[in-house]
RNA sequence: GCUGCUGUAGCUCAGUCGGUAGAGCGCGUCCUUGGUAAGGACGAGGUCACGGGUUCAAGUCCCGUCAGCAGCUCCA
């Protein structure tokens, strides 16, 4: 049998022979370096016999070694059945469910009674350390349905056999892999045996679901990462400090940019303190005025709308749990309200039921139909009935359908469009407790958003064009690195609205456009929004981390369910499409990723100060003061440093607020009219005339430049999970 | 929402066996008047998250609630 090599080399082998017998007969020490080989795609066992893995001829073989990064998801996926078997040593009632590899490490989930604790970690850790110095090696097995089942019932993994059941229905035969008393279906593939983990840390014991789904059974995650140095294991542990060191709740809050105080204004509500608002409106002037550039018109809405307005969207129904509740009109609502969910949900008994009907009547609220109705439909439908007679508001948890009416406000004509309406517009969200994370997941937020009414033939230039100014501002924060996301609908859901027809032209419009514009993108099936499709911007941060801003959303439904309409060239009525983008998404999330993302360290156009003039004694304090004046009129954001403090000390505080520049004046400088100059990031640049330095820092401003020192060369974090090693 | 961990001064944290509250930073006043990352002295500041229980006595032990953190689930 022939192998062919990436070199373009064959090599004739025998006919059972496995990927570590070609690295042998290249050179031993290639064999031991050998963790896997890539078979054109497929990556399969050093010990598997390359006829069986693969029909190709002569077959093409990549070896994999430990310097290859395809190796790292194999390490860690037999690592993760390192700490399995050490978790089953030492733990006796552990039923195992999965262990897949992660975009940096692994995890594990384990159904059992003992509750694994940090303080355990030190014990499995060990345990593992002593099955890699064990060596022994991976063993693949292959068997039937009924085999494995038999062999899983034997070993008491009760989850394992459910899920060949279920989950592997269609798998006529099975693999499983060996090493020594511990047996575990899994399709590998396995470095060739323990001793090649290097190095690997336990990090975090957390809870998860059965199969991922909240109703099913509880189990504890046990995570960890591995790689094949201890070197690489350093610098992964050093970039996770990195970015706990970067941590935009933490650096909110030494900088004085936001602050949230959930016992007295509410979870998830944040406060912009004056220098988070200033880098906030800052961002907001400058994507406004791109906007009117663009052909964008601005308007404003209320904060709240009637129920119903969210009912012809289809938002409040869709999303009635994330909600706050609705604000009713007449004091009795929010019991009616509540009534209603308990008969629908068959929870009302007959007591109950009596003393809602007394309660109702102390609160004035007449039903005189409800002794009629006897079903609960019937009831639900008396109800509804009153409810809809009362004013009842929601908190707008979209702009989408105020826009629309905008749109409606008055007939348009094929003249107006395309018609772009923008607004700032703040939303609130009942997001989940456990959801709620600083600025980056909040419960009131505001959208840089826009609704973009046109014709179908415009579609697709008004998409391109929403494309471009994406990449526009990304770009004007420095992101080059970033891919789209192109989300589409689960043909098999129901859970979307419109019609398949609809779906079918907005999904091949954005593709087409997203093929042409040579962005990189992926799609994905299902994650689309229940009224259209959307394109997501994934931007890489300056360490590596991945995060969903700016989202482009194609829209046929709305338009329809509103009933717009515009007057064409032939005078009939046509229907617009709706196009919602956000290019920055919110301003809560895009401030805080960019906390992370510079580290605090704004550049000069965004910093919220951005000079701090330091008297040297009090002596300078005139010559200061009217220096900052100054740098004031020039439009500069400077403050002053008038404490009775040395120079020295005045210069580390502003050097750990990170104040871009420093404007040192002693006698010296206030006799020359000059200002010496010091640099947040190169220290002092000596002394210059004050025309100078106002000139030097305002070019920066206008070229918006980002002078951002990357400390970390360590390589980037792929969020990706990667389940290839599981079924 | 679920599982686990946590909650002491504005911030970061210490508080032993249950015996009545501590440090550093910050803040205020005064002294000091200085040349590129911390000058000195004095002082103010706490319902130990909240509610209940055990106890002669609770920051400390027990229960509940609320909130924060990590992960899961969700994300218009």
């Amino acid at each position: 049998m022939d192998v062919l090599l990436p070199d373009g080399k064959t090599l004739a082998v025998a006919d059972q022979a496995t990927a570590m017998d070609v690295a042998l007969a290249i050179s031993p020490r290639l064999a031991a370096a050998v963790i896997a080989a890539d078979l054109g795609g497929a990556v399969v066992d050093a010990a598997r016999p390359l006829a069986e893995a693969t029909d190709a001829r002569p077959v093409p073989v990549r070896l994999l070694t430990d310097r290859d990064p395809a190796s790292l998801g194999v390490l860690r996926h037999s690592c993760a059945h390192i700490m399995a078997r050490a978790v089953m040593r030492i733990f006796p009632d552990v039923s195992l469910a999965f262990g897949p590899t992660t975009g940096n490490g692994f995890y594990y989930d384990f159904d059992m009674e003992t509750k694994i604790r940090e303080d355990d970690f030190p014990a499995i850790e060990a345990e593992m350390a002593r099955i890699i110095e064990a060596d022994e090696p991976f063993e693949r097995c292959q068997y039937d349905r009924a085999r494995s089942i038999e062999l899983c019932r034997g070993l008491g993994q009760a989850l394992k056999v459910e899920h060949i059941e279920q989950g592997l229905a269609d798998h006529a035969t099975m693999s499983f892999y060996r090493q020594g008393e511990f047996i575990d279906l899994c399709r590998g593939p396995h470095i060739p045996s323990a001793g090649r983990v290097k190095a690997f840390r336990l990090l975090t014991v957390a809870g998860s679901y059965w199969k991922g789904d909240a109703r099913n059974r509880r189990l504890q995650r046990l995570y960890g990462t591995a790689w094949f140095s201890k070197k690489d294991l350093d610098a992964h542990l050093k970039q996770v400090e990195e970015a706990k060191r970067r941590d935009h709740r933490l650096l909110g809050k030494q900088l004085g940019l936001f602050h949230i105080h959930p016992d007295s204004v509410g979870q998830g509500l944040c406060l912009w303190l004056p220098k988070g608002a200033t880098v906030r409106s800052l961002l907001e002037q400058f994507i406004r005025s791109e906007l009117l550039r663009r052909g964008y018109q601005p308007v404003y809405s209320p904060h709240i709308g009637r129920v119903e307005m969210y009912e012809t969207s289809g938002h409040f129904p869709y999303y009635r749990d994330a909600q706050f509740p609705p604000i009713f009109g007449a004091e009795s609502g929010q019991l009616v309200d509540a009534w209603i969910r308990r008969l629908a949900e068959n929870r009302l008994d007959a007591e109950g039921e009596r003393r809602l009907i007394e309660a109702a009547r102390i609160l004035g609220c007449d039903l005189p139909d409800y002794a009629a109705a006897s079903t609960a439909d019937e009831k639900i439908g008396v109800l509804r009935h009153w409810e809809r007679r009362q004013e009842r508001y929601l908190l707008k948890p979209m702009n989408c359908p105020h826009h629309v009416e905008i749109f409606k406000s008055a007939p348009r004509s094929y003249r107006d469009l395309p018609l772009r309406l923008f607004e700032f517009g703040t939303v609130y969200r009942h997001e989940q407790t456990g959801e709620l994370n600083g600025m980056l997941r909040v419960r009131g937020l505001t959208q840089d958003d826009a609704h973009i009414f046109c014709t179908a033939e415009q579609v697709e230039d008004e998409f391109r064009s929403t494309l471009d100014l994406t990449q526009f501002v990304l770009g004007s924060v420095g992101f080059r690195d970033y891919r789209v996301q192109l989300s589409l609908r689960d043909p098999a859901s129901d859970k979307y609205v419109g019609s398949p027809g609809n779906w079918e032209r907005a999904e091949s419009s954005l593709r087409r456009v997203l093929v042409e514009s040579g962005l990189p993108f992926d799609e994905r099936l299902g994650e689309a929004a229940f009224y259209g499709p959307k394109a997501d911007f994934m931007v890489r941060d300056c360490i590596g981390r991945q995060w969903q801003l700016g989202t482009v959303q194609l829209d046929y439904n709305l338009p329809e369910r509103f009933a717009i309409e515009y007057v064409g060239p032939d005078n009939r009525p046509h229907r617009p499409v709706m196009i919602h983008r956000a290019p920055f998404g919110s301003m809560e999330r895009f401030v805080g990723m960019l906390i992370e993302h510079f580290a605090g360290a704004f550049p000069l156009w965004l910093a919220p100060e951005q000079v701090r003039v330091l008297p040297l004694s009090e002596k300078s304090n005139e010559y200061a003061e009217g220096l900052a004046a100054r740098l004031r009129d020039a439009g500069f954001r400077a403050e002053i440093d008038l404490r009775n403090a040395k120079v020295q000390a005045k210069i580390r505080e502003a050097q750990l607020e990170l104040v871009p520049y420093m404007f040192v004046v002693g006698p010296k400088e206030a006799e020359s009219g000059a200002v010496a100059v010091r640099d947040r990031m190169t220290g002092d640049l000596g002394a210059m005339p004050v025309e100078r330095a106002i000139e030097k820092l305002r070019r920066e401003v206008d070229d918006r430049a980002i002078r951002q020192v990357v400390e970390t060369t360590i390589t980037p974090v792929s969020d990706e999970g990667d389940a290839a090693h599981e079924y």
